[in-house]
DNA sequence: ATTACTATTTCCCGAGTAA
DNA sequence: TTTACTCGGGAAATAGTAA
């Protein structure tokens, strides 16, 4: 992915050449970059004419650092990255709505799992929740996306009569709209293709929907998570 | 600095195509990339048997995107470019004690000065600046680093009397064992080749320095910074 | 329009070797 | 030892063009 240049100097930025003179030979960057010490000693040639590079000749001993130029060119390209992996992407996921039996707005009305949920998400849950099957090519894959993204964890639990799964969390806008949190439950008998969501308010009244009524949901999601 | 493999993933998590299909023709991304269609399209193969892209021909429309390895290709430069830049570098200045003309007690017991290096510095200065003339070579250039990396600002100031000039400051460690404070003066009469260091207590006494001592000044610098 | 083949050129890596 | 030249082979880029 790097090119040659690239590597070299990126190896002599990790060697802190960025702060001091190295004394490296074009035999030993060779070796460690498993390229020939002739192709070595070609490109600290045309990074020292790049301007990226000084190079000094103290007896025998050479020294290699890199300019300001030569780290500006590596900032560039970590800029370019770091816009990448830290500029939240958005995910849209797009599905049908559908009725299932009540076992979300079972579980909402657990003490338990209503209390965590208050506290991990900021609102009461509407004890109900909705069914969303996804629909289209993508859609699982970023389904999957969204569950390794979802970082808000509801933990496990059990008492003396029985225990209560995890699930994971993550906040997201369902058309464009309304604040909501999709639930990925640690034991779920649904499909892939199928989410639930949660929100603070009905959201089948707040949209008027009616099962078969396709609905999307944004999540935005750090490209570090995936 | 990228082979065209990156810039193609590259350009390719730039536009999105770590959470979409991107509908994108290989003439398009060779004119976004100055390559030729060819190179486009002959590199977006290799990609793609490579396992890091996925491509799908809807009827005429071709769309890509990329796949968990391919942003794992990425993530592993950027990592690499983050320790660089994000971890501290030791540069170490190195020179001789000599005595001034006592400006730089004069100026330190001015209120303004002793007030505000100790709101900055979170020490009270003794009332005396030691004088140290860097040596050998490498060594200017690293005094005009750890300047730009000086981070701490003194405000300069005036009253109805004058103006008293500001000065940026950064931490070091002297001879490794004293915590210190570097000065760079806003207006000296010092060349570029003399730093002035201000502790809270006498450096002179602690290390029983004598002019022509030679003495070292390491600072942690991180590179972003430069 | 589109992608991707084949042919040609250009460029770059590394072997041999001088200094 | 060290760096860096020349040069041959091969990879990689573009041109031309088919589908």
């Amino acid at each position: 992915m790097l090119t040659i240049k690239g590597r070299i100097l990126l190896f002599l930025a990790e060697q802190g050449g960025i702060a001091r003179e190295l004394p490296i030979s074009t035999v030993k960057l060779a070796e460690e970059l498993k390229i020939s010490q002739q192709t070595a000693s070609r490109v600290l040639i045309e990074l020292e004419r790049a301007g990226l590079i000084e190079r000094a000749g103290i007896g025998r001993k050479h020294v290699i650092k890199l300019t300001e130029e030569g780290l500006k060119e590596l900032l560039e390209m970590y800029t370019s990255l770091k816009r990448v992996f830290e500029t939240p992407v958005e995910v849209e996921l797009e599905g049908y709505v559908f009725s299932g039996l009540g076992e979300g707005a079972y579980y909402l009305q657990i003490p338990y799992y209503a209390r965590k949920f208050e506290e991990k998400l900021g609102f009461k849950p509407y004890p109900g929740t909705l069914n969303i099957r996804l629909t289209g090519r993508d859609q699982v894959l970023r389904r999957l996306m969204v569950e390794k993204a979802a970082d808000i964890e509801i933990e496990s639990f059990s008492d003396e009569r029985r225990s209560y799964g995890g699930a994971k969390c993550i906040r997201a806008l369902m058309n464009g709209e309304e604040e909501v949190a999709i639930i990925f439950a640690e034991r779920t008998h649904y499909p892939k293709e199928v989410v639930e969501v949660i929100a603070p308010i009905c959201l089948r009244e707040r949209f008027k929907l009616r099962d078969g009524d396709k609905v999307t949901l944004k999540v935005r999601v750090s490209p570090i998570n995936l």
